[in-house]
DNA sequence: ACAAGTTGGATTTTT
DNA sequence: TCCAACTTGT
């Protein structure tokens, strides 16, 4: 292929030399403000840029890189940059190709993710896994923390596969392993929780498989472990970018820490030494919304102090919004404490004022909006494809599409449900994984009688017993199932044709065969596809169609190596490697779906957005609208009685506003349903941070309570006052009675609870209340379950009982 | 072995 | 309210 990479044997061919090839210096600087320039041509030391929203960062980033290629003459291959997603990805290696050409294509460009499958594809063995290892995501691993919970004899009540995942995923992005967790365990339930730790990774290993927190972890253990190998890195990247570097975990500022720090401690061979790489990183305190996965907020504040001699730049010039918008945004950040100040401007004007709406309820606030889209684009002011409308939750989008479907506005949602995570979508893809790697026992249990093929629990359990006795993995006992004690004929021989037919479908996955090819047989020879067009249920047609899909994923990737970002270009123009199963097994893993990614579609200018504020992030919207700010709902209710939890949906609250380029309107729900029982929400306090001059309020709530207040004499009053007078006095008739409607409804009793009473709850048992906050349907208690640990629980739904 | 019924649980989620 | 995971019944 004739690229622009420099060959000296070529180069006379083409008369104009190879750096003039690139843009010029100045096309690279232009239109850029100081710090943004001073950010692309720093040299050296490391560089943290705060870029604050809309201030261009992308631009930065992508010049930047041009500049290192053109002007700085560095080796694309030498280029690491590093982003959080696929999309950020390709977006950033396309426009640096636009600024130079093809020879970009080298480049890593690639999230953390790829970035560390790739170079554990290579070294695996080194750390005892098979290169094919499979990729677990959140449904595998809590698949199998659920068998490793049945293991142990784990009471599902107390121990939750959801929350030791979570406990585990925190071990693991603090670079604990199991050894680690278990020395440091302080009482039974850590002991407990460790053990799990030690056997679900014991049974990843078995199941020749990573999680997403272990590619991370096992990269950065590598690179630890192996100096060597470090050492091949450290030399190949000469210049790493890490962009949203605030959203960063400890794991990620690791392996950072290992490629590009000058003094990895650990390092005695000192001949060898490489100078560090240039490191730049890129990202913003402010909207950092993802703590609760792991993301450290102090990686971004401590650089300076972890990176010595570091220097960084100030971005806080904006290039999206109205200085109304900015000066909402700055002002309800700045409630937030410890940040470092930072005050976005904006040369665009005032524009117009914050429009604030107080509706009745939801569909009140729903019919708000959509009538106010209608007169924006009846106006000429906007079309429904520059809206957005943000929400705290998932489940708030309901209303709104319910309105739009009855008034006919074509709308669509980004996020919720998601192509890969569809029950077809995942049984077609655990086929796929367990052919390319049998040992995948998640991925091979669940298709092993998906579609039913008479192989149910009795059988697995005579199979595992098997592999058990033998010490082989339940793949190889199944091959020799004949050699199970207890099992039926019937399952014998249901088992034997499954065997021959994954045996069949290997042959072909080892021949090299297309994705899409060997996808199309396993769909048809499992019997899947029969037993989907022969069912009845409704949904199975959209299932059918969603498989349809997969395939023509599967084609156009087995057509297009070059698209999957997790492909190494080198090879790929090397003509080394054909993209096969494993490859776009690989992607899927990797990549979160496309078909969801809010981009510039023209066909989409008649089309109204909607998001959680959390997929907004990185997006920006001529309208938007901002719903449910309501305490509870926006900050939402678990929030509410924890500081730093409050700061974070601040930042979300920040992402959200400067979201919007022209017109920004809030607005929130005097009452709100909520799962079935409509309750009264108070204000988001966020709104009393927005300088009032700002916001032009086409409705308040005293204006509504002029219209009648329907709730407030009527149930939701009582509801307020019953509990404090139930309380005391009369508590076992109180407790009987809330026995009875939790039973009768979902809706139930609030019990009364001051500080120091004796609880009973369900599942953790006694317990003592040490703090209350919050009234009547929000009442949240925090209660000191001993050896459980403090839980903070809505008492409206947590099963405690008051003694 | 599987289908139907019941219960409990319920943020956000780039990978 | 709504969905998924369990239990129960055939």
């Amino acid at each position: 292929m004739s690229t622009s990479i420099p060959l000296p044997g070529l180069e006379s061919v083409a008369p104009s030399d190879p750096p003039r090839r690139g843009p010029s210096r100045d096309a690279l600087l232009e239109g850029l403000n100081e710090p943004q320039r001073a950010a692309v041509m720093h040299e050296g030391a490391p560089l943290l840029v705060v870029a604050g929203a809309g201030s261009g960062k992308t631009r930065v980033l992508t010049r930047r890189i041009a500049w290192l290629i053109s002007e700085r003459r560095a080796h694309p291959g030498s280029i690491l940059a590093i982003t959080f997603t696929n999309k950020a990805a390709a977006e950033m290696k396309e426009r640096v190709e636009d600024l130079v050409g093809k020879r970009a294509r080298i480049m890593w460009v690639s999230t953390f993710h790829s970035a560390c499958v790739r170079i554990l594809r290579k070294e695996s063995d080194k750390l005892g896994y098979k290169s094919n290892f499979s990729i677990y995501d959140a449904a595998d691993q809590k698949r199998l923390m659920t068998l490793v919970c049945n293991d142990l004899d784990l009471d599902p009540r107390r121990y939750q596969p959801g929350a030791l995942l979570h406990w585990v995923s925190n071990q693991k992005n603090e670079l604990r392993d199991p050894e680690d967790a278990t020395k440091d365990a302080r009482n039974n339930l850590e002991e407990t929780y460790a053990a799990a730790y030690t056997t679900y990774q014991r049974r990843l290993r078995e199941a020749n498989a990573l999680d997403f927190d272990d590619l991370i972890m096992a990269t950065v253990h590598l690179l630890q472990t192996f100096p060597e190998v470090r050492e091949t890195y450290r030399r190949r990247f000469r210049h790493v970018l890490v962009d949203e570097y605030q959203d960063t975990n400890h794991a990620q500022y690791a392996l950072i820490h290992q490629l590009c720090a000058d003094n990895p401690e650990d390092l005695d061979s000192t001949e060898e030494r490489v100078e560090p790489a240039e490191l730049m990183v890129v990202g913003d305190a402010d909207q950092s919304i993802y703590a609760f996965r792991g993301a450290n907020i102090r990686n971004i504040l401590d650089f300076e102090q972890d990176f010595p001699n570091a220097t960084s730049i100030l971005l806080e010039q904006n290039y999206r919004s109205t200085q109304t918008i900015l000066n909402a945004a700055n002002a309800v950040i700045g409630h937030n404490k410890g940040r470092k100040e930072k005050r976005l401007w904006s040369e665009a004007g005032d524009g117009d004022r914050i429009v604030g709406y107080v509706a009745d309820d939801e569909r009140d606030e729903a019919r708000f909006v959509s009538e106010e889209i209608d007169t924006l684009v009846d106006e000429k002011a906007a079309r429904p494809g520059d809206v957005a409308i943000f929400y705290r939750t998932n489940a708030q989008s309901r209303v709104f599409e319910e309105v739009f479907i009855r008034t006919g506005q074509p709308y669509k949602v980004v996020g919720g449900v998601r192509f890969y995570e569809r029950r077809e979508v995942r049984d077609a893809l655990a086929y796929l994984r367990m052919l390319v790697n049998p040992a995948d026992q998640v991925s091979l249990r669940r298709i092993l009688n998906t579609p039913k093929r008479g192989i149910g629990d009795r059988a697995v359990a005579c199979v595992q017993a098997l592999a058990d006795r033998d010490r082989i993995i339940f793949w190889e006992a199944l091959q020799r199932a004949e050699d199970a004690p207890g099992l039926a004929t019937r399952s014998l021989s249901a088992i034997q044709a499954f065997v021959a037919m994954v045996q069949e479908l290997q042959s072909m996955v080892d021949a090299g065969e297309r994705a899409d090819v060997v996808l199309e047989s396993v769909l048809a020879r499992s019997g899947y596809l029969t037993s989907l067009e022969e069912s009845d249920d409704p949904q199975d047609e959209t299932r059918l169609e969603n498989l349809a899909e997969l395939v023509a994923v599967a084609r156009e990737f087995a057509e297009d190596p070059l698209a999957g970002p997790s492909a190494d270009p080198t090879d790929v123009e090397a003509g080394i490697v054909a993209p096969g199963l494993a490859d776009f097994l690989e992607r899927v893993a990797l990549v979160a779906d496309t078909d969801q990614i809010p981009d510039d579609d023209p066909d989409d200018q008649g089309v109204v957005t909607l998001m959680t504020l959390h997929t907004a992030k990185g997006l920006e919207f001529p309208v938007v609208f901002l719903t449910g700010l309501e305490d509870g709902v926006f900050p939402h209710a678990r929030a509410l009685g924890d500081q730093p939890e409050l700061e974070e949906e601040r930042r979300l609250a920040y992402v959200g506003v400067t979201r919007a380029r022209a017109r920004l309107y809030i607005s929130r729900a005097v009452v709100r349903s909520a799962w079935g029982a409509p309750s009264h929400n108070p204000g988001s306090r966020f709104l009393d941070e927005l300088p009032v001059d700002l916001v032009d309020w086409r409705r308040t709530e005293a204006a509504q309570a002029q219209w009648g207040r329907p709730d407030l004499s009527g149930s939701a009053g009582q509801r307020l006052g019953a509990p404090t007078v139930a309380g005391r006095r009369n508590f076992s008739a109180a407790a009987v009675r809330a026995d009875a409607a939790a039973r009768a409804k979902p809706a139930r009793e609030i019990p009364s609870l001051e500080p120091g009473d004796r609880v009973l709850h369900d599942s953790f048992g006694m317990g003592t209340v040490v703090a209350l906050e919050g009234v009547a349907e929000k009442a949240v208690a925090s209660i000191d379950f001993g050896s459980e640990g403090v839980k903070r629980l809505l008492l409206r739904y947590a099963p405690v009982e008051k003694l």
